[in-house]
DNA sequence: CTGTTAGCGCCTTCAA
DNA sequence: TTGAAGGCGCTAACAG
């Protein structure tokens, strides 16, 4: 006879019986959508679960079944169109599968170890984008706990790994741009970042040494937009000696683009510039943006049903699956830009 | 003596206290951080909850205290920045109050009611974005259930609303134009696709009317760039007469423009072009796009302060907050291009 | 400072 | 087809 009334905190299964004068046990089977239910019963159930408006709350649910339905996802951030594509994708796949996704972004967290482990707290397992922003030993302290999956990241014990193929596309890029008859290629952006722009870079050296060429060291950088700027300030300022930039990401290579044509210097002719992501600035510049396009949202769902599968069953995987990435070539890179573009 | 176990689904504040040799109280309280614990004790609890990994049911904490300490944010999709900025303010301020959030985005789902009601059942209140994608049914349902915010949309009865400020900042821009001695505008964007766009055009008009002209009637398009392209193709085929296109955001004003120039107008001699949101590519375009910036991230934070409010007091805010939005003069409007820029 | 004891709202056998 | 009753794991009085 327990919270019979209800009337601060909404209706409960038990206000809902009593108007509808069956058990809580039917009232749950109707909710449940059991078939064994009288159609009368359930009929009666229905009109008092929409007179008192009854929701039932989630947590006792939860409780009950031992399952919080509930998909973890933690970003670093928001910015750009990549994060955004990725939230889609597992969101929209997550909620296929009648989970809800609880969202955490580490950017302005102090303790994103401690917020991770609050967050473990009402999910069923969590997904993570491998980054600096993010410590290693987050999914490290996770796993065992709770069923993680990391994107972009490195499979480990109890830890499995997707990803978007980047050392072949890199050197595919790369082989491209030095097809070109570009040889003083620089690579933009820090290899220990995260496993994704150290494989980039790695594809970087491989179209080199494919040709006995030998690589120079990458410029470290972050990828914003400002980074760019300077990066850019240093080309102008006959610091670094460069005909190509291979940027780790769209962001960088179109701030540095830009700064360069500020500064005077013609892309591609002085100096090709290629990026990563395909983003939209990419084909509005001019000229356009070489580039490589990743499946990010496709990413994103299989993030969420990788997940999915590891909570509901012990189902392992153990190679990191890797969806493929495409290049896009325009006009920055040397390449005659295509009138229709 | 209840769930002394967990091996299973992990450690309980049982197995815990068991292994601490205290009771299930003293160790809520050692994880609660009162100070009514004795250091040595307090020592022991945590020494048993790192051996047993114990991590809290949020579930059954959220049915104890009577709340899910969880925001609902409810958006269309998330292409494009605008949301992308929302939803990282709104995650930074929830997160500062100790709320995690449940997002859940209208896009490909076919019944959004259902699923907003599911959602209803795991969080303490939802802020959602007005918006043709999520009917105004569900507003009005949830009103009186649960604490509801609506972002940019209009206060009802139990429906607190925040926005910003679309009228006056429309008007400003239309009178700019208009002072570029334009005067056949047009206005891109359906204004019954929501309050924003509908006070976009409102702005428009009210600038005509300053000038004792009359405001041409809105062309009607969604605002993707598929129909940029298409509407720039109108402008070229002559089938619509302009000299200056107000566009309600900024993708649809790119997208125009990149097709405009491709067909041979030169923008902003033959066309102005303006758009709104002043979205990263905004800046990177020759000529830079003329448009309006919205304080997207406060608005975020600002929706989940709200929420926060209502859900904890029953602070009721009558008026709508609305929030200050700022003109970004380039050079699509006809202004001569900063150098500096 | 610590332990006992009721619930929180829902699901799920087990009987009838 | 329905009801009774016992958890699910945690918090919060209330005693000691």
């Amino acid at each position: 006879m327990a919270g019979t009334q209800g009337q601060k905190g909404g209706a409960t299964i038990y206000s809902v019986a009593e108007r509808a004068g069956v058990s809580i046990a039917t009232v749950s089977r109707v909710l449940q959508g059991s078939d064994k239910v009288s159609a009368k019963t359930r009929q009666r159930v229905m009109t008092a679960v929409e007179e008192l408006r009854y929701m039932p709350l989630g947590a006792a649910r939860s409780l009950a079944v031992r399952h919080h339905e509930a998909h973890g996802l933690l970003l670093p951030e928001l910015s750009g169109p990549y994060y955004s594509e990725l939230l889609m994708g597992f969101e929209s796949r997550a909620a296929e599968l009648g989970q809800s996704v609880v969202l955490m972004l580490a950017e302005g967290k102090d303790d994103v170890g401690r917020a991770v482990r609050s967050l473990a707290t009402r999910v069923d397992g969590i997904a993570l984008l491998a980054s600096a922003a993010i410590p290693d030993s987050v999914p490290e302290t996770l796993a065992g706990s709770k069923p993680v999956v990391v994107i972009a990241g490195e499979a480990k014990p109890d830890v499995e790994a997707i990803t978007t193929e980047n050392a072949a596309s890199a050197k595919a890029l790369t082989a491209h741009v030095l097809a070109h008859g570009r040889r003083r290629l620089v690579f933009a952006g820090d290899p220990d970042s995260g496993p994704d722009i150290r494989d980039r870079y790695a594809g970087f050296v491989a179209a080199h040494e494919d040709l006995r060429l030998t690589a120079a060291a990458p410029v470290r950088t972050d990828l914003r937009e400002s980074a760019g700027a300077e990066l850019a300030d240093r080309v102008l300022a006959g610091e670094l000696t460069t005909d190509a930039l291979v940027c780790a990401n769209d962001e960088l290579a179109l701030a540095v683009m830009k700064r360069l044509r500020q500064g005077g210097r013609t892309v591609p002719d002085d100096l090709a510039v290629v990026g990563w992501d395909d983003v939209m600035t990419a084909r509005y510049v001019e000229p356009g943006l070489t580039t490589v396009r990743q499946p990010v949202r496709e990413l994103g769902a299989l993030a969420a049903e990788r997940l999915h599968a590891r909570i509901t069953s012990a189902d392992i995987v153990d190679e990191t699956q890797v969806l493929p990435t495409q290049l896009v070539l325009r006009a920055s890179c040397g390449c005659t830009p295509d009138p229709l573009a």
